[in-house]
DNA sequence: GTCTATACGAAGATAGAC
DNA sequence: GTCTATCTTCGTATAGAC
């Protein structure tokens, strides 16, 4: 609490766990204030515009994060195979192996999706199209590319809430495994 | 308003449709008031626990509607392929083309999902289990059978998601046009 | 940079008149 | 069965001390 005061990286993280739980509505200040150790008063220090300043941090965190390693992951100089296994893997770490929440989902529920639906819906067209590139690069004909990088941008989202509501990881985590396989082509 | 009263089973469709909006967070007594046009207490008058009640009437009333439409389309005299055609048809009016949201959704979402996730869970493989007997009758082998039925739902959910993040149904409505394919194999 | 104190409206819930 | 009035708690936000 005293000497180890959390950076500004740090508390973003926490408050992006607390939206991931609860949601945008759900997640109250009160339960920010718990999930950072910060009072009210501090987060207001933080993000003066308040909640939608917190749920704009946890945005940007989200997109540094998923550039840096998900769509890195993609553009790296290996096989198009060995590419998708790494962006799984990152997936995975990403989601907590299927047992965290994607903000493409509880940022367009409600009044979050009016001022976030937009701009998920930019970097989801980001994330197809660098799936099809990949595609394409393995001979996948343009339409057909499009076609299973949507597909599987919906399996990844799918396989979380199918996770979600029975409690079980297994439907994501085997969208993960497969996952090379369903953009490539069997 | 006054000789036009609604029936409960109107009020309770008013009030599911605010909760597939909003979430069950977000979707405030003021705000079921507006959807419903009955005032907060006049909702307390019928559900006397409050947002819970409706809540759980809202999941009553989707399960009736589900097992008298969608599960019904699944256990028709037609060939496999038709009764999925007809259960597509069935899918795309309760997710209005892919406009609305699901409770398999909304309501395993923070608080909502320490109540609801559980039956929504047992709902959901009460439908896997029917999307795989439908598959073992058309010959495919059991384990495949059970994978398929369980891709068929991720699928359905996943394409909701992202239909509501591109803010283009496209993505669900190929969904279901593909879905006897995708459950009987091509 | 974090705290206490405080304000104010929204949200959830109840009592009782009509 | 719906309304007005009321109550309490929660959620958001700000001021100012330390």
């Amino acid at each position: 609490m005293s000497t180890a005061a959390l950076t500004r990286e740090e508390i973003v993280l926490r408050i992006l766990a607390a939206f991931r739980e609860f949601g945008y509505e759900g997640a109250s200040l009160g339960r920010l204030s718990s999930a950072t150790g910060l009072g009210r008063s501090s987060l207001y220090h933080h993000f003066p515009k308040g909640k939608e300043d917190m749920a704009n941090a946890a945005m940007s965190a989200v997109g540094a994060w998923f550039g840096e390693n998900v769509l890195a992951a993609l553009a790296g100089e290996q096989a198009p195979a060995r590419r998708l296994e790494n962006f799984a893997g990152k997936l995975a770490e990403f989601y907590h192996q299927g047992e965290a929440s994607c903000l493409s989902d509880v940022f367009t529920i409600g009044e979050a999706g009016a001022v976030f639906q937009q701009r998920i819906g930019e970097r989801m067209k980001v994330l197809i199209a660098a799936l099809a590139k990949i595609a394409r690069e393995s001979g996948v004909e343009q339409g057909e590319a499009l076609r299973r990088a949507e597909d599987t941008v919906v399996r990844i989202q799918g396989s979380l809430i199918v996770s979600r509501a029975l409690g079980d990881t297994a439907p994501f985590l085997r969208a993960m495994a497969q996952l090379p396989r369903q953009l490539l082509g069997e």
